[in-house]
DNA sequence: TATGAATGAGGTTTCATTCAT
DNA sequence: CATGAATGAAACCTCATTCAT
């Protein structure tokens, strides 16, 4: 009853109706794309009515802002210190196996999205440029625990080197969503064998048998 | 001005019809996604009005498998060939070559759009499974071509390796192609280097420093 | 062969061209009313495509128009003389048991349909007048008829008792028409009962208890 | 400025909305037809905008199903006991005047829409059904008071003769609103020669001459 | 904060009509 | 005469957004 108490109570509940709206615009997103995906729809999945929506958020594409940062934040913050805590060599299979039953599915559509809307919404320069970087920092740091893991820096990795390595995991962790997206039902062994197989220097012999 | 000049005119003029409206179709598709992509934008950029779409197509999602069946077509005549032609040992530089330079840009964001629409238009249902599995098994054959160019079959691969190896090397391009279509400068010795990867065979050790 | 020959088919080709048009827009406008009643729709049901509408019909109200006089035509020719032919006192039976069973369906909901247009179409004003005209010359010819037959020509009947009787008698016919297309499973007796209502002479007590 | 006084305002308008969109839908499906009557039409002679019709009916033909109730409602409260108010002898002269002077105007039109939706529509037949038996009921009943009211019961009326006297009254009523509606300007003396024609006992000797 | 009535732009679709064949 | 591709106006309906409550 205290106002501190209350005022507590006041952003707590604010915060859920965020949470939940946010949770809710992240599966109607990748179900229906931004343009397909309604505010009613929305805030009914989400259990509330359009004006709770604009409480919380100045306009749709401001709510696919959030929705991205947030995203990002979680995977930061959640997903890849879970993935770099497994010891080598297991860390590959976990992260083969985190991207086939972990990553909130759609979490690739939504970032469709929002490389969509920038042509359109110049506004989001900005935060599609941020998330971006920070896409490419992510496997960077991957990259560099792997290397610090093994105690054996390549230091043969020249910057083309490392950025051509960073652009095919990027490839490789899209890829392997997609066509989850796309309800192919991969195996483990395959995942595991596309990350394991980027992330292993390039054998020198090029005259060698396909495979 | 003679019957002959003149027999299928008509055809041919339809046939133009809807070759335009796929073609600005799938541009619009790419860009703005399904819902966001407007049929008078569509026609507009084909050169015509709405009416010549709802003479050659009975709705939007109509439209979209058409070009979805008429993108898998070109892909089978026309990417394919392509790459298997090349001679080794350049295939792989060859196949990455063609991802980056050559394969028609936002296919995969249609692809995407597919994906999206098969929760609420179950009737897709059936052209994406025909799609993802056309699409394995074009990687298959092209696997089974490399083998036999090599004349070098490798009778080690079982059939659940095989199977890992089709996945994964599908993943690759996909994901290849997306980013590329999300606006990556892609470089080609990231598309080759991911290729390899993959069609590299594992390495027995697998205590060996990651990358 | 002959040309007299073949520009008789000509014209019985065309004939019979537009007699079925008129079949099948007389069934869409009593169904979905003027406006709801497509060409399409209209030509797809008499096997036709709208092209052979247009090379007919001049505009969709025209084809009202021609419906209208061809209906009022059928029925001077065809229905009316069946139901004077009957002996008294089975006309009213005739005339009933004509209404419930073989007066063509909707032929009631074409003429409101008619009522509708005028104010927007006005070109269409002298054919419902002459339409509304022939109507009450027809209830006018039942009565004349009826006198004669009736060898008793009534004649304390004068202009406005007249004009009165024609009013109430097309009011009891388009009343059972009414309630026949809004599907009542209407009873001979009831029409029966009515027309002759209409059709009896007034009794002159009117303090006598109600029926 | 009391929270009593603006307590169900938010309420009272909406409703108000209601009322006036039902009141300009039957002003326009009676002069247009339902397919006709175009939902701008509608709410700019109500004195709103599009929306607003969206905000209070979910699709078209729900607007004229409610109307429909709406009307039934309304003739059952208001016409009835008006009719029934009447003093004998009076009653059939009081029945006429009101049918063609006080009947709301266009009533019968709107039935005409609903009677032909029925076969496209059939979640309308349930209304429709219940609009027939409930007007056939209402007929009834009158007779019923009129019966009580002469304080001279006719028993000789067996329940197949009550139904085709029912049926013919409704036909009657029915037929006369539908002309007026029309636009035939009726006499009192037609609607009342009609009225008293159905209510006469039938005479027995059909040999009579007609009228 | 959250509701929901109302707005109005814009989307998909229908359809009367034209015209080349 | 008949076809049907194409036009383009106008229909129904959706939906992002505003605002009084």
């Amino acid at each position: 009853m205290s106002p501190q108490r209350r005022r507590q109570t006041r952003a707590q509940t604010q915060a859920k109706t965020r949470t939940r709206l946010l949770e809710a615009a992240a599966e109607e997103f990748a179900a229906h794309g931004f343009a397909g995906a309604s505010i009613d729809a929305i805030t009914a999945r989400a259990g509330y009515t359009r004006g709770a929506f604009y409480s919380n958020f100045a306009t749709k594409a401001d709510l696919l802002l959030e929705l991205s940062e947030a995203q990002m934040a979680r995977f930061s913050t959640t997903a890849l210190p879970a993935i770099l805590a497994a010891t080598e060599p297991d860390r590959t299979a976990e992260a083969a196996r985190y991207l086939l039953t972990e990553a909130p599915a759609g979490e690739l559509l939504v970032l469709v999205e929002l490389a969509r809307l920038r042509p359109s919404h110049p506004e989001l320069g900005g935060v599609i440029d941020r998330l971006t970087a920070r896409s490419l920092a992510f496997v960077d740091e991957v990259l560099t625990a792997a290397d610090t893991a093994a105690e054996q820096p390549n230091p043969s990795l020249d910057a083309a080197e490392r950025r051509a390595l960073t652009q095919a995991l990027l490839a490789a962790v899209l890829g392997l969503l997609l066509l989850r997206d796309l309800g192919v039902d991969l195996g483990l062994d395959a995942a595991e064998r596309l990350l394991r197989g980027v992330l292993a220097p390039p054998s020198d012999d090029t005259e060698g048998g396909p495979r």
